[in-house]
DNA sequence: CCAAGGTACCTTGCAATGCATAGTACCGTG
DNA sequence: CACGGTACTATGCATTGCAAGGTACCTTGG
């Protein structure tokens, strides 16, 4: 059995974290208001969280897949047309249920940390 | 393009936020007070993080690889001995920087919600 | 008219991780 | 000494983030 050490990467930590709960944020956004990819990434952005083209593409193929969005062209006033995406009732649905399971796991991990960051 | 709809499912979208960043919850629990795999496993199931056996060893094993935790084996009151883990200079390091990320996407997430939520 | 640059969308392949499943090994007890 | 409980380990699959590369539409300047 080798026990090659290896270093441990924070920034591949943070990209971990990010796993598989980027669908509530971007159901947030498109729950909001019709909006269209690269809008998304920008609020994205200003919300402090990263995201980036090649993440965001299939996650929304996914949403649609799954029915959870639907989207309509519209005609941009300086180039290519825009998918513009909206939330269906089934999405709704999805996003109250992501945000409860969010808060549960909010509450938990805080939890956790007052319960045990005092030891240190 | 087939255009065949998948079920969303929930339970595995609960799964995928737990992806990734279990290995916060779990240091903070080692670096609280040694302990070995199956206390916790209860203590994360105390806190409603629910996590399992083939989830939680090589997650384990992980951590150990990068010097983040290392362990001593524990003799048993009843039973084999234990792998008690222990939290190491440089997992307490990186506990820290866990901890700084996860409430950067705490605030980020929660400023999403209280910005979108009210659309509804 | 057309070349160039910007905008928007999509695909492919890799790496990491959660988890189901199955398996190994140690221990005490009846 | 067989059996059930405790503890640890290994294998393989599905999902997802992301880097990298690609296609297509549109406007503008020469």
């Amino acid at each position: 059995m080798s026990e090659e050490k290896q270093e441990y990467n924070v920034e591949n930590a943070k990209s971990q974290m990010r796993k598989g709960f980027l669908e509530f944020p971007v159901l947030l956004i498109i729950g909001a208001k019709p909006t269209y990819a690269p809008d998304i990434l920008k609020q994205l952005k200003n919300a402090n969280l990263l995201v980036v083209e090649g993440t965001l593409y299939p996650l929304l193929s996914r949403l649609k897949r799954s029915g959870l969005v639907g989207y309509e062209w519209l005609e941009s006033p300086s180039g290519p047309p825009r998918k513009m995406y909206t939330i269906t009732l089934e999405g709704k649905e999805v996003l109250q249920q992501l945000e409860t399971s969010w808060r549960s796991l909010d509450t938990s991990v805080n939890t956790l940390i007052n319960h045990y960051e005092k030891s240190n």
